[in-house]
DNA sequence: ATGGCTGGTAGAACCAGA
């Protein structure tokens, strides 16, 4: 007689908050709505000493890792099942709170990541910030091309690659978050683990796809403009173990709202 | 209308987001 091994789900999220403790009721409410079991939040904007852990572990979130820094970037790990071998790269070498990593028991590891915006002019001579974003990726590379084992790679990316994740490719296309060099060197990120694209697994080309809404358009959601800045990748040996995936565009709407929605992969394992 | 808004921190004719 075999012993069929038990199917384990995963519910698995990430979010680009723009501060956790400005969003305090809407991320209760995703919470408690969607139930997930893991959240990968990005843009926490909060040190660590003063993250509101009270909220999470309320909800049965009591696996926290945090990496923050005083005002700008922070990302965090929030988990109802154990997390382990935490690490925070820091491809940039200047302190920046960009990267947070996990290992879950069942061996999946999860890279929470938040890839800088890179400024205004999409030219590294007149804008370090973008000569930074550029950089950034390179290492990102570098240490993607070594990855061996199951891996989840999910943040805000700020870049949206294909014609379809933008409002107007035309319109964009020499601005930074769509241009070629950025689109470049997201695809050799791709290629460097062949990463698969869980939200274009689900959502093929050319379909709309967007995870972002400028504030400065009240009516954005009339006019659209979206951009997919937020993204999930997965190593191939796990392409078939992602089931369901959505953006929750509702999120966009509520009241006091990020300005990126959130996005949720259901994993059978 | 190639502008618009939002948050943190300071307490700005700020910075950063993208």
């Amino acid at each position: 007689m075999s012993t069929k091994a038990k199917t384990q789900t995963l519910k698995i999220a990430s979010w680009n908050i723009n501060s956790v403790r400005a969003r305090l009721e809407i991320v209760e409410r995703f919470l408690v709505e969607q139930q997930p079991d893991i959240l990968c939040l990005q843009e926490t904007k909060v040190i660590n000493g003063v993250f509101p852990e009270g909220l999470f572990r309320r909800l049965g979130y009591n696996h926290l890792v945090l990496h923050g820094q005083p005002m700008h970037h922070g990302v965090a790990i929030i988990s109802k099942v154990p997390m382990r071998d935490d690490d925070r790269l820091d491809w940039q070498a200047n302190g920046e709170a960009r990267h947070v990593g996990v290992r879950l028991d069942n061996g999946l590891r999860i890279e929470n990541v938040y890839i800088p915006a890179g400024g205004e002019e999409p030219d590294r001579t007149i804008n370090a910030k973008f000569g930074q974003k550029l950089d950034f990726f390179e290492r990102m590379i570098d240490w993607s091309s070594k990855l061996t084992g199951p891996t989840l790679l999910v943040g805000d990316f700020n870049v949206a690659p294909l014609e379809c994740d933008v409002w107007s490719h035309k319109q964009l296309v020499n601005v930074v978050s769509h241009t070629a060099v950025e689109i470049e060197l997201m695809d050799r990120l791709q290629k460097s683990h062949g990463w698969v694209d869980i939200g274009r697994k689900f959502y093929p080309a050319p379909e709309r796809l967007y995870t972002w809404w400028s504030y400065r358009a009240l009516d954005w959601a009339k006019t659209d403009r979206g951009r997919r800045l937020d993204h999930m990748w997965v190593s191939p040996s796990l392409a078939d173990q992602a089931v369901s995936h959505q953006v929750l565009e509702s999120a966009r709407s509520w009241a006091r709202p990020s300005d990126h929605a959130p996005l949720i992969t259901e994993f059978a394992f």
